[in-house]
RNA sequence: GGCCAGGUAGCUCAGUUGGUAGUAGCGUUCGCCUGAAAAGUGAAAGGUCGCCGGUUCGAACCCGGCCCUGGCCA
């Protein structure tokens, strides 16, 4: 008798975290709440608490976290390694007869760990010499090449998108064949039941706003100065993260202060608008009006009995 | 009140000895993308060129007046 899978979905500054946490504690059964797998690929690294709004100390002691905290910044996360965790840690839970709650934002991770969906394998040296040509010859070049070896990869990528024609380039040097296109939805996993929050999009804005300005004065400069000083510029995906980008260039001096908040919101925008094009191509995702957390709660406990 | 600069896309701006505007940047919208995914990438929409009149075959551009913004002088 396994436990179902809840997926929860949605957008940065939805309120998803808060949520979940009501909702696993609503799920509990015998004593043993419901617990939390995180899949936002940035709640990954340890330090990085401020600018990812991670969910606090309190929040974590109340309910259990898993794969948040697991990695130093200088750790390149990546979709692959990420699925093998995210399905041990749901496995685990099963196997305990506790129901785990997929709480994220990351889309593609979502849809790597619940689908089925393989991965070719990556080798450092090989992705090394692809970069260093890439650097070369600029992509549109390198495009030439992979429309050499494997025409048909090469229709699929766009000829200025250097990053995926790079990886389709290993992937071929590494198994002679393609990469294959992103899977259909098709689950790898049983008993799952995903749910969106869906937000208007001015009030989401609104909400993104707040939050930027929150994390100022909760002193997400400090936080970044002093991943700075532990490796926070040589991780590549960590570097990268809204908010941990725009204020080491602040730190660079490249932007002032001010920008680098304004920039930070922006982002932040343009990435939650990102999300819902990613979630809304998925058919099974129910999606719930984000009014009043209790109701939703309620909706989805009605749904999995 | 006088002088100067300027009013062109949602914002910042480019523009042509006058031929009904720009592969512009940012924003917006919609896509694509299997080992960086909070990443990477493509496309589209969007403008009565401040207002009114004049010159001209033709005005965003030249002329006159008016309105607005910024700066300097009084």
């Amino acid at each position: 008798m396994t436990t179902p899978l809840v997926v929860l979905n949605g957008p940065t500054a939805s309120g998803k975290s808060s949520l979940a946490i009501r909702l696993c504690e609503r799920l509990g059964s015998d004593g043993r709440p419901a617990e939390i797998i995180n899949a936002d690929s940035m709640l990954v690294y340890r330090g990085m608490d401020i600018g990812t709004a991670k969910p606090t100390p309190e929040e974590r002691s109340r309910i259990r976290h898993h794969l948040i905290d697991i990695a130093d910044v200088s750790w390149h996360a990546s979709v692959a390694d990420f699925q093998q965790l995210a399905r041990a840690a749901i496995a685990d839970c099963r196997d305990r007869g506790v129901t785990p709650v997929l709480v994220g934002g990351s889309a593609l991770y979502v849809h790597a760990i619940v689908d089925v969906f393989e991965f070719p394998g990556t080798d450092p040296d090989v992705r090394a010499g692809w970069e260093s040509r890439l650097e070369q010859i600029g992509a549109h070049g390198l495009h030439a090449e992979l429309r050499a070896v494997a025409p048909e990869q090469a229709q699929q990528l766009e000829p200025g998108n250097g990053r995926r024609i790079v990886r389709a380039l290993e992937i071929h040097e590494l198994t002679g064949g393609v990469t294959t296109q992103l899977p259909r939805w098709q689950y790898h996993l049983d008993d799952v039941h995903q749910f969106g929050l869906s937000l208007d999009r001015v009030e989401l804005d609104r909400r993104i706003e707040l939050r930027v300005q929150q994390m100022w004065t909760d002193g997400l400069v400090d936080e970044v100065r002093q991943l700075a000083a532990h490796g926070l510029r040589e991780g590549i995906t960590a570097s990268r993260a809204i908010g941990y980008r725009q204020v080491l260039a602040f730190l660079d001096g490249t932007l002032s202060e001010d920008e680098a908040r304004r920039a930070v919101a922006a982002a932040t925008r343009r990435f939650s608008r990102k999300q819902a094009s990613w979630f809304r191509r998925d058919p099974r995702i129910e999606w719930l009006e984000v009014i009043d957390d209790h109701r939703i709660v309620d909706r989805i406990v009605d749904r999995l009995c």
